[in-house]
DNA sequence: ATGCCTTGGTCACCAAGA
């Protein structure tokens, strides 16, 4: 299975440019964040000609994530338990979810795009509400997998977080003052981590970036930040082969702002079973 | 430590991104 997330950044403003990679790149499942539109006006057709199913889950200009798939997606949910909601500037348990997470089963996969908040400013209501989203997903991750250490998951997306130093390239982006490079995000990523989930990218592409920001010909000085992962549990850390950052995307007409991570998995199956040895 | 871009909505600006 080849795995991709990308943070399209409105997927009608450039469908053309998404498709074409996925097709070219032989991309099995594609994790979309920030496609900006209802889930109503995704453009599924396009994404159906080439051979993909799709979960779409968006209900305003903001947000909005989607996994397209060549296998069928199963058991799809719109937000993982416990994830907190956020409302005009207050966030807390009675404020309503936004669209920021889609999973599903797929060849064997549990599979999340996931859109990070993004935390505005440090000491925002918004910065808050990051955490305690991250929190939550940290719970949820430990739940699943000390019900069954065996699972393949992945959580796939837009971070929001530059879990080092090395991560952050962009001069505007500055500690002590900045969101993404705060100590408490940089906690709230390893406790992923701990909760049994490795950066599978980071052993292959040890550096670079997966995000340069439109202004000020950050992409040309390569001013960027790496915020944009593939996180997998035991079962999918070990059936890694490849992956590649596609800095290519950034390039040409009318880019995101983010690039797509890709990694190739060989996972067990019942169809290993099956295929006769060949020697 | 921000104005700069880019997108989408609503009606010439404004919110949001990171």
């Amino acid at each position: 299975m080849r795995l991709a997330t990308w943070n399209v950044n409105s997927i009608r403003a450039r469908v053309d440019r998404i498709v074409d990679f996925a097709v070219r790149e032989h991309i099995d499942v594609l994790a979309m964040q920030e496609i900006k539109c209802k889930s109503e006006q995704f453009p599924f057709d396009r994404f159906e000609e080439a051979g993909f199913h799709v979960e779409a889950y968006g209900f305003s200009q903001w947000n909005g994530v989607a996994i397209a798939s060549r296998e069928p997606l199963t058991n799809v949910r719109t937000a993982f338990p416990g994830m907190p909601g956020f409302e005009k500037g207050h966030n807390g348990p009675d404020a309503p979810q936004e669209a920021r997470a889609i999973g599903a089963t797929i060849g064997g996969v549990e599979v999340w795009s996931l859109y990070v908040p993004n935390g505005r400013s440090l000491g925002d209501p918004h910065y808050f509400y990051k955490l305690d989203w991250l929190s939550a997903l940290s719970q949820y991750t430990s739940d699943s997998l000390a019900g069954n250490p065996d699972l393949a998951l992945a959580l796939v997306g837009d971070f929001n977080i530059a879990p080092t130093d090395a991560d952050n390239g962009d001069p505007a982006v500055v500690p002590g003052f900045s969101t993404h490079v705060s100590p408490p995000e940089r906690e709230a990523f390893a406790a992923l981590e701990a909760a049994g989930l490795q950066d599978v990218v980071r052993p292959l592409i040890p550096t670079g970036y997966t995000y340069w920001d439109y202004k000020r010909l950050k992409f040309p000085r390569n001013e960027g930040m790496r915020i944009d992962f593939i996180l997998g549990s035991h079962a999918v850390s070990e059936a890694v082969t490849g992956a590649t950052i596609h800095r290519n995307e950034r390039k040409g007409e009318a880019p995101s702002d983010h690039v797509p991570v890709v990694v190739d998995l060989d996972l067990e199956g019942p169809d290993d079973d099956d295929r006769p040895m060949i020697f």
